[in-house]
This record gives structure tokens, sequence and C-alpha cells, in this order.
DNA sequence: GTCTATAGAAGGATAGAC
DNA sequence: GTCTATCCTTCTATAGAC
């Protein structure tokens, strides 16, 4: 592979991911796509065949973009509360940057979960999962957490940083009318969030 | 109108609202909306006229039922702690019925905010707000909590009760490698959530 | 590797018979 | 009001020239 055609590849994936984001899988055109990377359509299927494979390529970069931004979560170095801490202060930042992410991960993995299936089969999740119990078994007793609340409290950690985003459009909507400024309010949740759910451990 | 247009009109609406909530849109097929009604295409359109006519009537439907299950926030008669619990039992059991809902309603409304707008235009919010405001000042006071904290506080208790079905195709993904049940989980939540949410608001 | 032109299929919408 | 048949546009995908 030249480098030209390596650039050409690489204008083709940039233009797809804009417009997938944006439109998701049903909504995107491969004409959109040609346009946005500057070159006509034929050169997609050259490249990617379909847009099927097309967008495949796209989801998996992003999946595997996000696991990344996760895994600091496994990182024994750090306490339950800076992890909490760490956690929100960097993924809501990461959410500023790519805040129409959130809608698309959820939506195209509801319409085909099969895609997310294929990736989690490359990453050994129950190790995860019990390094991370075993790092902190003295800190959840101390928080009186129960393994079975374990689940509870991390999805409710990922709940309180992803909504705001996937719920952008309703609340841009509500906080236009009670004055509220939706990037404003973004910047002040890092804090928020962090200290709410630090409070709802700690007995 | 008969009472046979009704019918064929009504059979249509709920045709119409199982395949856009299952597909979206996008994705949605005028022919597999009448599969799903026993009837003819044209008729979709004798009835509807558009797609967007069809997809305008379902969506603001459900968009009304779903704003008269948040209703009762505003009920004076409750406390704040007794609201929570409420709030978290039957939003919860609601969407257990529902559970495609919020995938749907997320999506669309980024999709197209002109929808949204339209419907909240139709409801004082502003005058909700400050009412809700007036009605527990003496308790926000006593959790310490003050104006400013109230959205962050109400959009991570949405949050919460949410966020579980928009990401279900994920959780289930990591439920599946750790041996979470995610209809066990949910019925959990309710009671889990309403405690977590109280203790991160009691000092 | 990149383009133009076009095939081929699918989907929304309508005409017209009953 | 309901159906069949069909129009017309849009979109993915490919053929073929350069």
């Amino acid at each position: 592979m030249t480098e030209n055609d390596r650039q050409t590849e690489e204008k083709i994936f940039e233009a797809a991911t804009y417009v997938f984001i944006d439109k998701g899988m049903d909504g995107a055109r491969m004409q959109a796509i040609a346009n946005h990377a500057g070159i006509n359509k034929a050169l997609l299927h050259y490249y990617f065949r379909t847009k099927d494979r097309l967008f495949a390529a796209v989801f998996e970069k992003i999946a595997v973009k996000i696991l990344r931004k996760f895994a600091p979560v496994f990182d024994e170095k750090l306490s339950i509360e800076e992890k909490i801490r760490f956690f929100f202060r960097e993924h809501i930042t990461f959410l500023q940057e790519n805040p129409k992410l959130p809608i698309f991960i959820l939506n195209e993995i509801n319409r085909n979960p099969a895609r997310l299936r294929k990736i989690l089969n490359n990453i050994d999740i129950k190790t995860m999962w019990s390094m991370l119990n075993k790092q902190h078994r003295k800190e959840l007793k101390k928080y009186n957490i129960t393994e079975a609340a374990l689940p509870q409290i991390m999805v409710s950690i990922a709940a309180i940083s992803v909504f705001p985003f996937a719920a952008r459009g309703i609340l841009e909507g509500i906080f236009e009318k009670i004055g509220v400024d939706f990037d404003q309010y973004i910047e002040q949740r890092k804090e928020f969030s962090a200290e709410f759910v630090i409070k709802a451990l700690t007995k």
C-alpha cells in the first residue's frame, strides 16, 4: 500500500466517521461520505467494498477508542475515591470533545448487538472484573458495599457521566426555558458528579 | 369518521408505533408497517399522507405519554424523599414495560430537535420549575442543596433510571461475561437507586 | 487509483378500479 | 375505504475508460 493510498483511505475513513456519527448507519448516505472526503462514490467501494463494511470499520475504531478511556478504572494504584474523581473529570472532558458519540454508540449497539459482541470477545472482561474486586476488597468493606451492589454503582457512575450527552436534545429544550446554559452545566458537572457519588457511597 | 375507519386508523397507528420504536424513523419501512397492520401500503398514505406525518403522530403520542409519567414529581403533597422513592419505583417499572422507548426517544430527538420543541411549547416548564422550587424550599435548605445544584440532581436521577435501558445492549454484553442477569438487575435497581440518591443528598 | 456513467434494487407515494 | 399496479426518486453497487 503506497503513501497515496493510505492518504485516500484515511480521508474516506475520517469522512465516514463524521457522517456515520452524525446520521447513524441508516441515515448516512455514501454520497454524503464521498462529498465530505472530496472524492467520488466509486472510490468508497474500491476501498471498503460495501457500506456495511465501512460502517463496521468505523464502529470498531470508535468502540476501541472508548474502551481505552475506561481502562484507567482498572489501574490499581488509585483508591476508589481517586478513581471516581479521575473518571468524571476525564470522561466528561472526553465527551465534551465528542458530544455525539453516546447517542451514536447506544443507538447502533441496540440496532445491532452482534457488532459489540465481536469486540467484547477480544477483551477478557471476567478477569478485569475480578481484578477490580480484588484490588478494592478492603475499601469495599469500609464503604459497606456488597459485591452485588458493585454493578449497580458502576452503571450509575457511567449513567451520570453519559446521560446528559445522550439526552442533550431534551435537556437543551428544557434548559432554554429555565435559563440554564448547557455547556456551563456540563463544566460544573465534572465536580458535582464526583462529590455526588462519593457522598452516596460514604456511610 | 365511522367506527370502521377508527379501527383501521388505530391498527395502523399501533403497527407504526411498534415498527418506529423498533427500527427508528430512518430504519422503518412503510411496507413493514403495512405488514404489521395487516393491510397494504396505499392505506397508510390514505390515512396519514406521508411517512413523516405518520412518524410525527406516533412520536407526539409517545412523548406525551412519557411526560405524564414525570408529572407526579410536581405533586406537592410528597416530600423529596417520597418523591425519589416514588419516581424510581414507578419509572423503572414503566421502562420494564417499554424497554425500547429510551433509545428511541433519545435518538429521534437528537436527529430532529424541532419535534421536541413543538411539544415543549405546549407546556409551561418555567412555572412548573419555580413551583417545584417553592414547594421544597425548606427541604432543600435542610439538605443543603443550592438552586444551581437542583438541575444536576434531577438529571442524575433521570440518568440512573433511564441509562440502563438506553445502554441495554452494552450491559447485556458485559453482564453475560460476569454472570449478571439483566432483568434481575433492573428489579433490584428500583430499590438501589432510591437509596443511592437519598444517601447522596443527605449530609 | 480515480473517474464517469449506469445498472439494479428498494422505498415512498399515487392512480385508478372496485 | 381498500386494493392492485405502477410511477418516480433515491441509493448502493458495479462496469469500464483513463
